[in-house]
DNA sequence: CTTCATTAGGTAACCGGTTACACATTCAAT
DNA sequence: ATTGAATGTGTAACCGGTTACCTAATGAAG
């Protein structure tokens, strides 16, 4: 690897204007720079950024924490994380925390240590002060970690409460709950929309409700549960997709019809929901617009330009296909 | 952020005692190293990764460019890379390539920039010239670049002979396959596979044969185009899992039963297949361990550690599930 | 009492860039 | 002819670490 020391050389000048030449700044006489851009395609010279992240204490990187990748939820986050990123010149790291409070310490570590310039991170277990100490600009996605710290997160109680009413408009007489992991907000505020809908119903009692992990394992599980309680149930509303697609799958196995017997509304409006058969209603997070939302809010942290609006809740909409 | 020499007043004593003590090299007095630890602790120092890749030429990342994480296929691939990258203390940088030949040219400026210690990568454009230009550790995961170079693959062929003599046995009279993507070289393996099996049957004829490209979209158009014209069909070899989903809904648009009347073998073995109903039968990649394995063999050439083995074949595996 | 190996710790060069500052030249305006 | 602004380029400090090299003290062996 040829270094800028290679080509000033080369081109017979310091290498203080060979730096002037690659960030076109400051005065540069015509043949120099000729001179230099020769040398410069000749030696096939890039800049290391390294170098250059030392001393400019920026580095073009940001690191992008997240529970798990393989949830098709933070895949397609991450994708778009990852292309505003790259249009802006930024670096994504990414890493999964598996929910996992002593990675998630870990990887912030190796994120500051790596002068990564800010973070967009997932997180339950996360504080306040863990995100101060970081020193650095840190964006909280999906997850409400503090009010006061950036955040970028969606209508979860609203969200809940259009697909509970939208089963009760459906007809359905008796309406379930698979809830979300336990301590996690949006778990709870789409519990609470829920509950907000049917509570006051003549039939409901809180045994209509079982708890999933926001996974399909889980969901198999308490589907199987609830419906040996309760085999009235004709309407499901799901805490996330997954565990809805494991509700279809369980209602499959018994022989239930869908959606004629039974009625299913997921949440978040993964891909995956147009792949299945039947194709899944569901409550559509803008997915991509959060990551790109998120990516865009940090560059202008990072910048340290005023910005403007620090906590967007997005609107979310109810997706109307086979499984009502 | 502190750094080394507040570390060093702190403790009174020169940077360097600071960094024997940081690296746990050279001598250093009982004493010394506990007034040192005691002013890290205290100024809660953590030591700057930049400057020390600047020195060492090694940053201790890696770049993984993969054509899109979205692809279910590629999200296990990089989680387990990430998994693996990180429990031997290296970060990774997603890059999405979209397949794009001006991308992928841009992204590995970009790594070799930033001074990654290597590159894991899955392209079809890129050549053995670009790679040996990097100068450093490129493995190529998934699609073969050139022989001679660092590489990951499965058996393809030998899994569409598999598959494909599967739905023989299974009782399949005429079997068709949907092809991947023209140009990538597994796309080819697992047409010479099937090719292989049925290029004898007296039936057989190349309009069995239809083009994807390797997605959703392009799978179904292909199928119903196929089952119009041959009707007869009984059985789909299909180059990939998300194009057999993609002839599975179209069975089902057309109220073709399966697997009593059509019978489907994908390829891949993603998470995904599972989740479907009915679940699909597929040659299974071990992706998690093309992964690690890519993982493993890049750190043995980035140490410059004398690497055995740089040519994977990995074995495939059928599973049999109710779509055949 | 030397002598030399071992231990301890400081000084400064180095990694590859950026940029403040100094110095020289050119040229237009007075 | 004088002056000052604009232009062009080099020198060297700096970013925050690592490490080669040097000096000094200690202690065991001869």
């Amino acid at each position: 690897m040829s270094s800028i020391k290679d080509v000033a050389k080369m081109a017979g000048v310091s290498v203080a204007t060979v730096s002037r030449v690659l960030n076109d700044k400051g005065y540069v006489g015509r043949d120099t720079r000729e001179k230099v851009e020769k040398a410069i395609s000749e030696l096939n010279y890039k800049p290391n950024e390294v170098a250059r992240s030392l001393f400019k204490k920026q580095s073009s990187t940001i690191g992008l924490i997240v529970p798990d990748i393989m949830n098709p939820f933070f895949t397609e986050l991450a994708r778009a994380v990852e292309d505003t990123a790259s249009n802006l010149g930024y670096n994504v790291i990414l890493c999964n925390s598996d929910g996992n409070s002593k990675k998630e310490q870990g990887y912030l570590d190796v994120l500051q240590q790596n002068y990564v310039n800010g973070i967009i991170i997932s997180s339950n277990t996360l504080t306040a002060e863990q995100v101060k100490a970081m020193n650095m600009p840190v964006v909280s996605i999906d997850r409400e970690i503090s009010r006061g710290l950036p955040t970028i997160v969606v209508e979860n109680k609203n969200g809940a409460v259009a697909a509970t009413q939208f089963l009760k408009k459906k007809g359905c007489k008796r309406i379930a709950h698979i809830r979300g992991t336990h301590g996690v907000v949006n778990a709870e505020e789409r519990f609470e929309g829920y509950k907000e809908v049917v509570a006051a119903e003549e039939w409901y009692s809180d045994s209509y409700i079982v708890d999933g992990d926001y996974d399909m394992q889980t969901s198999v599980e308490a589907t199987l549960d609830l419906l040996k309680r309760h085999p009235e149930v004709d309407g499901i509303f799901a805490a996330n997709d997954i565990m809805a697609i494991g509700a279809i799958k369980v209602a499959h196995q018994l022989g239930i019809k869908i959606p004629e017997q039974l009625s299913i509304v997921g949440f978040d409006g993964i891909a995956l929901t147009n792949v299945l058969t039947p194709e899944l209603t569901t409550i559509a997070q803008p997915i991509y617009e959060l990551g790109e939302t998120a990516m865009n809010m940090l560059v202008g942290l990072m910048g340290q330009q005023p910005v403007h609006e620090t906590y967007y809740k997005l609107e979310v909409t109810l997706i109307e296909k086979n499984s009502t």
